[in-house]
DNA sequence: ATTCTGTGTTCACTATGATGCACGCAATTC
DNA sequence: GAATTGCGTGCATCATAGTGAACACAGAAT
């Protein structure tokens, strides 16, 4: 899927390696170990380790299975071990804060705390009869993706459109003109989402 | 590898490709997935899923990570998997709309067209009185958003927890253990955005 | 017999995992 | 001061994980 050349491969920042960075560190720093006892003990290279740590590599099943051994541990105790700080964060319903456009016809609430997420963004549309929302284009390489709440919306992208009713789902490039139209009576709820590349 | 001394290589002969290798198609066969169906719904390609069945390649933790997605269940159970997994059950819905996991205290309806995007996936939640939605680590720097639709529900992320009204939204990082509760009387149903970095 | 549609495999290719070795940096020791 | 030891990281390199497209083989419909 997706896409050949271009478009990221293998997402970059590792699944896997992810949870491994975060506490294998801790681990190591934990017995006191360094990269080289670490290396010895498992048979990975010290550079290979410290990449996973630093969550510069993804490492094999392979590799993963001589760290976890050299902990003593199973995989999944290494791998889904509990982890670091994290923060929930919260926008409630009535932050008018976060409203970033709002007109009669279109209302688009931000449910993405801004400035945070740099290459996402999500919102939620509420579009009022006859309304819709039109952009022009966005940065190359852009895309939108949006879920009907309720309502029927058409989305045009370039000189493509589609009609969509509750449930359905659509991607389409955002770095074309594009356009999302209530296209029944009443209003029309839907969720957006837009990934710069 | 290294290790010790000559020896072979890598290639075939690890654990972990083994364990895989044993058990995926055996868990493929055992839903009656086709190797397109589980490519579709883990992001990994037919010619990848094909070759770790035939112990031929070793995967990544990263694409491990997404096998495991697809079957619902954790990377440890996967590779250690003695076989007797919990059932999860699967359920093709409509179009896209594609049930990615279901039991009584939780549905989840795969919103975004699998295999368009690979680094966004959507979801709709459906949690059952008391239900809760617990899932382990996804991969590094994966955040998750989400917005109440309707009940109240408290998301814990690692040490941290919020609970949510209708309409209140939320992000928070998804690399670490997180959990999604039905904090009141009735159904809740949330929205649900995964971004893989 | 021909088309299909769907299955799994093999191919050429690129991205990157994994390595050994060399380097920079501190804290010891001479 | 200069060497030494131990630490982690940055190369250049090779091996291979991962992919899309083409392939071969089935069974079903025409």
């Amino acid at each position: 899927m997706t896409k050949p050349a271009s478009a990221k491969p293998s997402s970059a920042a590792d699944p896997a390696g992810g949870h491994l960075c975060r506490h294998l560190k801790q681990l190591r720093a934990g017995r006191g170990w360094s990269l080289d006892a670490l290396a010895k003990a498992s048979g990975v290279s010290r550079s290979m380790l410290s990449q996973i740590e630093r969550g510069r590599a993804n490492p094999t099943l392979a590799v993963a299975f001589r760290i976890a051994r050299a902990f003593g541990m199973t995989l999944g105790a290494l791998v889904e071990s509990p982890g670091a700080t994290s923060a929930v964060e919260v926008i409630r319903a009535g932050d008018h804060a976060y409203h970033y456009r709002s007109d009669k016809n279109c209302r688009i609430r931000t449910l993405s705390p801004l400035n945070l997420e740099k290459d996402v963004e999500f919102y939620e549309v509420r579009l009022a009869e006859g309304g819709a929302l039109r952009s022009s284009p966005h940065f190359e390489g852009t895309r939108e993706f949006l879920t009907v709440q309720k309502g029927r919306v058409r989305v045009e992208s370039a000189s493509d459109a589609e009609e969509l009713a509750p449930g359905d789902s659509a991607t389409y490039r955002a770095d074309v003109p594009h356009a999302i139209v209530n296209a029944a009576k009443g209003e029309a709820v839907v969720f957006l989402v837009d990934i710069y590349r």
